[in-house]
DNA sequence: CATTATCCGATTGTCGGACAATGGTCCAGC
DNA sequence: GCTGGACCATTGTCCGACAATCGGATAATG
């Protein structure tokens, strides 16, 4: 910390301020493995004391490792050490991702990479309670292919799971944010093309199918047409592949 | 906002903060485009009286949105609205699988996808100055083969670069949180086995010779050797595949 | 007139203190 | 031993203040 009498910097070339240095040192107590996941985080009033700040600074830099993931709220009051959630690290890198105008066709290209890849996976390792689930996500569909958001909804759902069946956490952290972008930039194309839903239905059904029936290359064969047609139905929409990704505000909400 | 006289929140079904709404608030304006990339924050007073809460509230809103690299200081004071940054989402990614124990294998594992992926793509569509760079890191590699900390910065750097020379930023945001992790945990590899460091010098050679002359089946091939022959590396090191990996602090500073 | 030095206002960073709300703790009484 | 209420600890928020500093306006200078 290092901070004079008055509570402000010594010299001048100091210009991070107080909050930030707050922040990393907390981190850094983190990643040194000092303060673990799950320890409960030391209350406002004893880190001002511990690192000579005012308790003002100490809740700024709070915030900003609160909002990365790394403090999670357990008991609505006291903060404890987390790791950051799959999902919250998705939506970051979704944000990333569209607010650096990253277009459809970067993504798709990244995805017919990826996705083909999990789900060969997913079939070599799938277990009895993902398969489960992955068929009752199929069902769902079937009773709500009317409901444009629904689908939109079911459709990142889907995908996600085969990423989970695959075990590989990083490749779930890959693969998520990319389906959030593509999957809900598709709205338009339910509107302008209807029968796209069933192709989905289907092409959904034999994906599963391959999978469940630990089939590892006819699943990849399955996602990688799946993963074409998705990007044929795309541009037949009216689409545009070049263009920054449309992202939706609400699929971040 | 919507609180009472007195600054606290009318009923008691209010659970989320105010500092969380401010955050929520504010980016919500920025993904909504309403605030667009570049602009200026408002000054923190206006905030205040604009969203009807303390100048405190606010700020502790800033540092959440500042810390996931929505904005950004420019000239020292004032904050501008930015795209987050990739290689702070890189650091973000990193140390959420870091935190989260992802093992080596399932880095590898993804990696050995991505990366022959990558080069591929680069030795198709590689421009005279990335080439120029590549180059150049190898030579830079060349002179510092005994530096063990500059070596594992090269080859962080190198497959960035390569990242980069394929123009999808999806892929570099993809790929080099998993460098960032897997590079950096090869400290102890290039002391167990000194050669490592010239094997990897010679894999790296060729990959980048066989990306500049546009050889896309070469780069990939190249690249696939040199992932793999990075694993047996590895697993002569005496590294462990299944544990959790080691992830250096220092790499996140 | 152009250039530099100086000053001033605007803005951020930090402090200290205050208080409401609320979850947790602990003791009294049954 | 259990329950209920008093009490305390902790967070969320507000308020007002001030130092530091950046940028621009202004004055001094050649």
């Amino acid at each position: 910390m290092n901070l004079n009498s008055k509570g402000h910097v010594l010299p001048s070339v100091n210009n991070t301020p107080g909050y930030r240095k707050v922040a990393e040192t907390i981190e850094g107590e983190i990643l040194k493995g000092n303060l673990k996941v799950g320890d409960l985080l030391p209350i406002e009033s004893d880190l001002a004391a511990q690192l000579g700040v005012n308790r003002s600074t100490i809740r700024e830099g709070i915030r900003a490792l609160e909002n990365s993931g790394l403090l999670r709220r357990v008991e609505a009051k006291r903060l404890v050490i987390a790791a950051p959630d799959a999902t919250m690290i998705a939506r970051a890198n979704s944000r990333a991702m569209g607010l650096n105008r990253v277009t459809f066709q970067e993504l798709w290209e990244l995805q017919m990479e990826l996705e083909p890849f999990a789900a060969q996976l997913a079939a070599e390792r799938i277990n009895e309670d993902q398969s489960h689930r992955l068929l009752a996500t199929i069902k769902e569909l079937e009773d709500n292919l009317a409901n444009d958001e629904a689908v939109i909804q079911h459709d990142i759902a889907f995908h996600n799971l085969i990423a989970d069946a695959t075990g590989n956490r990083a490749l779930c952290l890959s693969a998520a944010p990319i389906g959030m972008l593509l999957f809900s930039a598709t709205e338009d194309l339910y509107r302008n093309v209807p029968r796209a839903r069933h192709r989905l239905l289907e092409a959904h059904r034999a994906i599963a199918e391959a999978i469940v029936r630990h089939d590892a290359p006819g699943a990849r064969g399955w996602m990688a047409k799946h993963i074409q047609d998705f990007r044929r139905g795309y541009e037949a929409g009216g689409l545009p592949l070049d263009a920054p990704i449309s992202f939706d505000a609400r699929a971040f909400g």
